[in-house]
RNA sequence: GGGCGAUUAGCUCAGUUGGUUAGAGCGCCACGUUGACAUCGUGGAGGUCACAGAUUCGAGUUCUGUAUCGCCCA
């Protein structure tokens, strides 16, 4: 057989990632390698994504959460299953249209009104397409193999089916209502904003105190109650005044908190808490009996006039009045504070709201209507000491919540809000977690699911925007008794024909009552005729969450009994972050079972974070989010994808140190909190000034853009290089390729280690990406490419390819491992795995070890991506034997390689070499002599129990294994280096034999740990002083050699 | 205030059931390129496992407390 010379120009020495990806990505595309159809030959499996806001592109976080779900997918794909991943996007409510109109106001000086409903709905549906194409791109780029065909946008035809299917069954159940709720108001763009759309500021502010009379004081009781707020001009809106219902319980509470306090406490603050303690205590004497005294008179009705709009107001019991705060009494406002509203609900207390929508002061604030609050506060102040009924004013720093769109401060605010019933909805979906028919994991987050659903607060789902599902109700009222009848017959007539309509009655806080419409669909006709009756559609839409949480069936077809539906769902697995556990994934379960019956998915995995060099999570609005895709052009899309899983780790956050790269000199510039909220930055290494995500100038948007990248991103990129020249190496060596029959047991013993790792390797892989531990997976994956096939095998195997009589063999297995490790690496890395395979195909068609005339030549698939997935061999002795002869040879090889180094032999001079060991490692070792001489550049001159040292000896102990290396060191000897290595050896040593022999003298250890530990020390120690004695001898040697 | 998590080498992180001398990548130092790969190879230096207690013959690993940081909920 003539060996034709490899031709390595048609390879070349990189993965050139930027060109192949969009050729790798086409021809998937072409062949539909993503697409899943109804197939009953095989199990489904399936994924929905979780659909990305529109609101702006992917930073890494969504790297993360979507390479995690590929890298499941292709594994599920590979493994055989019909595998399904749905992508789309979510119109993210509020996020959204706040993105929208903050634009319009900085661009055209406009706000919503200005444009209207509906031109301004057509403007974010602008946006989103625009931002839909940018995000469905980019998932594209990383590799997503989602099944593009099916992408769905949550606010599409068919998921508006969905929502308006399941609020009409919702109403239908009595499961939604009509409630009043203090929402957080954003009085700049006039809408409520949800809890998580707030953050808390604190801010300088004041307390006043105020005094209110007591109407018809009688004797011994006071004449005014003083209370202090930081919001004077809500007292317009005042309803009661609370007292605590039994002060001196509540003293007596804290009290004993604080005792418990101290006694636990350390000596350093028990002071202070004594302090406490008797400041408590003085309080309690001095303000107990004036409260008491409120107390009753609270319970007996009594009334004070409230200043300003002379309005008499009860004195209320209620234990939100706290005895040791201020005067120990606390003004009601119930339609403007969260807690007073509870007091509200508790004690029967009116409501009286004194805003507008736009934060001036409505009608019910009297001679204050049409003041901003901020002119309202400063008035009232002043009328209050006009009166003579200011008290003290404090400075204080105030917790303000501000809405997150608009960076101005929150008004609590009542409004009407319809509400989902929370009670049976929730108790399913904590059901379904404790039975385990949906499993979470990490375990620890269930707790917060069931927590959280346990508190069944019914859901408030109505947004005041634009922008989203309206809500399918049409209303009238408030309406007399006879109207009410009227109206009911005419519904009921309609209703009678179609059952698209369904109607409440449901009476108000005042006993008026209303009229309430749902329509299943969209139906002109039918809203034509509601609309006759006088009815009108309510102006909100939906929650976004309620649309994402019917994602998992909506996707599928739901409310249509769709082949889709039955087949893919309930899915696989969700896999998210767990900052929406609560809003996203409990409400998935909850609204999945009422709709469909059964649980949305089987389990869900809940990774990471991707937290910046300070610790903080990545978000646009920080300024420190990092583009996949400036991570993708700079390092390759694997690279991007292997970094992430080989961090998704199961407890820690992922921290990514990040720098700005300079456009012209490639300079990397650490991101700080000063530089990441710049528009622009001159480069400190070449002067030149490029720009940032923040660039809004005409003149800083013409700089070229630094990209936001990490350093993080370079191992990964290293290991796609090292696969690649691997890679490389084998099918250079392939040129002349025929597969040729193997049988195993004659095989060599390098060969034989080589299949078992694989198998090994195929099933820690598998093991680990079943059980959602994919930086396990990475790192396994990583170590026996790099280490074992790349150093070792590839190593071992270049002599043998060069002998024409051991060439085929070795080249079938080499290529039959570079195979299988294609197949495991694909998910993780699909396109150089694509590529690589592409090349393989080509020199070798057929593969496979059951290669033979009784089985048929393995073909392979065109594609690795829907290659089967590698199973693993069943272990056995044999196998384990090779792989502890491996390890052994592994060791023995890293010791003569100390020793030269330490010696600075050149790497083509080889070494005299000898092994002591024992008979049994002596066994072991003999069969990989040859190897062992040419990966070491060594002769072994003597390998077994008999082995001495050299005349010149450069001596290394493998105590674990009993053995000792030796080199002889004749034509190489550097005395003062070998003396100084082999000094601090014995210095290491003699460190060790004091702790054992230290440990061996405590009788408690010797009589109470297990025998077999004890052993174990004392063989060790018996090793050490051996060695000790060996290199005391060495070092005498070198010497006496320095004396000559 | 409640819950969850984290704290291991200069940086970023692994560390399975408690048991020889605690690992990796990057960075650093030394040496090395003629054919897979300098995005490389070989070796080296570098650790009071946050702190304080407890359990144990033995603790990075188990328990308690403290500190710091992060997230979620109120």
């Amino acid at each position: 057989m003539t060996i034709t010379e490899p031709e390595e120009s048609q390879i070349p020495n990189r993965f050139d990632f930027a060109t192949a990806a969009d050729r790798i990505l086409a021809a998937w595309d072409e062949a539909g390698c993503w697409r899943a159809n109804v197939n009953p030959d095989r199990r489904p499996f399936t994924i929905v994504i979780p659909p990305p806001n529109v609101t702006g592109a992917l930073h890494l976080g969504h790297g993360l959460n979507n390479t995690l779900q590929d890298v499941l997918i292709r594994t599920r794909r590979m493994q055989g299953f019909e595998a399904l991943w749905i992508p789309g996007t979510d119109h993210a409510g509020i996020a959204t249209q706040a993105v929208v109109e903050r634009r319009l106001k900085e661009q055209e000086n406009k706000t919503r009104h200005d444009l209207g409903r509906e031109a301004l709905v057509q403007r974010i549906w602008q946006w989103k397409d625009q931002y839909e194409t940018r995000i469905l791109g980019q998932l594209k780029r990383m590799g997503c193999s989602c099944d593009w065909d099916r992408t769905r946008f949550t606010l599409d035809d068919r998921c508006a089916a969905a929502v308006r299917a399941t609020f009409y069954d919702l109403f239908r159940q009595q499961l939604i209502y009509r409630g009043k709720r203090l929402v957080n108001w954003d009085t700049f763009l006039q809408t409520a904003v949800s809890d998580d759309e707030v953050f808390n500021e604190t801010v300088k502010g004041n307390f006043w105190h105020i005094r209110y009379q007591v109407i018809d004081a009688q004797p011994g009781e006071p004449k005014t109650v003083e209370i202090a707020t930081t919001r004077p001009e809500t007292l317009l809106g005042d309803t009661a005044i609370a007292v605590h219902p039994d002060p001196a319980a509540a003293f007596e509470h804290l009290i004993a908190q604080q005792r418990e306090k101290i006694e636990a406490a350390g000596d350093k603050d028990r002071p202070l808490f004594a302090t406490q303690l008797d400041d408590l205590i003085a309080r309690r004497d001095q303000a107990l009996p004036a409260l008491s005294i409120l107390r009753d008179m609270a319970l007996d009705g009594r009334q004070v006039m409230l200043p300003l709009m002379n309005r008499p107001i009860p004195l209320v019991a209620d234990i939100w009045a706290k005895p040791e705060m201020g005067s120990g009494c606390v003004k009601i406002t119930p339609a403007h504070d969260p807690n007073d509203y509870e007091v509200g609900l508790r004690c029967g207390l009116p409501m009286i709201n004194i805003l507008n929508a736009d934060g001036t002061l409505n009608s019910t604030a009297g001679v204050y209507q049409g003041l901003s609050i901020k002119q309202a506060r400063e008035k009232v102040v002043a009328d209050l000491d006009a009166l003579g009924l200011l008290g003290d004013i404090e400075d204080r720093d105030i917790e303000l919540p501000h809405s997150d769109r608009s960076k101005t401060p929150i008004e609590p605010l009542l409004a009407d809000q319809w509400f989902v019933k929370m009670d049976a909805l929730a108790q399913s979906a904590i059901e379904a977690v404790e039975t385990e028919r949906v499993k979470i994991f990490p375990a620890r987050y269930r707790k917060g699911y069931i927590d959280w659903l346990s508190e069944k607060r019914d859901w408030p789902v109505s947004r005041q925007l634009w922008w989203g599902h309206r809500i399918p109700i049409w209303s009238a009222g408030p309406l007399a008794e006879s109207e009410v009848g009227d109206l009911v017959a005419k519904l009921t007539g309609i209703s009678s024909q179609s059952d698209e309509l369904t109607h409440q009655v449901d009476k108000n806080e005042h006993a008026q009552s209303f009229v309430f419409v749902c329509l299943r669909r969209e139906n002109q006709e039918l809203e034509t005729a509601v609309e006759k009756l006088g009815l009108v559609r309510d102006p909100d839409v939906l929650d976004t969450w309620f649309s994402s949480a019917l994602w998992p069936h909506s996707t599928l077809g739901w409310p249509d009994p769709t082949p889709e539906l039955s087949y893919f769902y309930p899915t696989s697995t969700l896999i998210t972050s767990r900052d929406i556990i609560t809003l996203w994934v409990a409400r998935m379960v909850l609204m999945g079972l009422n709709n469909t019956g059964k649980v949305p998915f089987d389990e869900v995995f809940i990774h990471p974070k991707i937290l910046d060099g300070l610790g903080e999570t990545m978000s646009k609005s920080k300024g420190n989010g990092v583009d996949p895709i400036d991570i993708v052009e700079k390092f390759g899309p694997d690279a991007l994808r292997f970094a992430l899983a080989w961090l998704a780790t199961e407890t820690q956050d992922v921290r990514m140190p990040v720098q700005y790269e300079c456009p012209h000199c490639a300079k990397l510039i650490d991101q700080t909190k000063k530089n990441r909220s710049l528009p622009r930055i001159d480069c400190p290494s070449c002067g030149q000034p490029f720009s940032t995500q923040w660039a809004e100038s005409e003149e800083d948007r013409k700089l070229p853009r630094g990209a936001v990248v990490s350093e993080r991103f370079e191992t990964a990129r290293n290991f796609v290089n090292k696969l690649w020249n691997a890679a490389r190496f084998t099918l250079l060596h392939l040129n002349d390729f025929e597969p040729v029959a193997i049988d195993r047991e004659s095989l060599p013993l390098e060969d034989r280690w080589l299949l078992s790792r694989l198998s090994s390797v195929t099933s820690a892989v598998t093991e680990a990406l079943d059980h959602y531990r994919y930086a396990e997976a990475a790192r396994v994956l990583y170590d026996f490419a790099w280490d074992e096939f790349c150093s070792l095998y590839v190593e071992m195997a270049k002599a043998r390819l060069a002998d024409p009589s051991t060439r085929a063999a070795t080249q079938t297995i080499i290529a039959h491992a570079l195979d299988t490790l294609l197949r495991l690496l694909h998910p993780f890395i699909p396109f150089v795995t694509e590529e690589i395979w592409s090349h393989l195909g080509t020199v070798a068609p057929v593969r496979g070890l059951a290669i033979g005339p009784q089985t048929p030549a393995e073909r392979t698939s065109r594609f690795v991506m829907l290659a089967s997935w590698p199973t693993a061999e069943p272990r056995n002795d044999a196998d384990d034997k090779i792989e502890r002869q491996f390890a052994v040879f592994r060791e023995v090889l890293g010791a003569v390689r100390k020793i030269r180094s330490s010696q600075n032999i050149p790497p083509r001079d080889s070494v005299p070499v000898g092994v002591r060991c024992n008979l049994e490692a002596a066994e072991l070792l003999t069969p990989m002599k040859v190897l062992l001489e040419s990966l070491a550049t060594a002769s072994i001159e003597s390998l077994g129990p008999q082995t001495q040292p050299f005349a010149t000896d450069a001596p290394l102990a493998i105590p674990a294994l009993d053995i000792d290396v030796h080199v002889d060191l004749e034509r190489f000897i550097d005395v003062d280096a070998e003396l100084q290595r082999l000094e601090r050896l014995l210095s290491q040593i003699v460190k060790q034999i004091a702790g054992k022999e230290q440990k061996l003298s405590n009788d408690s250890f010797v009589s109470r740990a297990p025998a077999q530990v004890v052993d174990q020390e004392r063989q060790s120690l018996d090793e050490l002083r051996r060695q000790e004695l060996g290199l005391s001898a060495d070092i005498q040697k070198l010497r006496i050699r320095i004396g000559d």
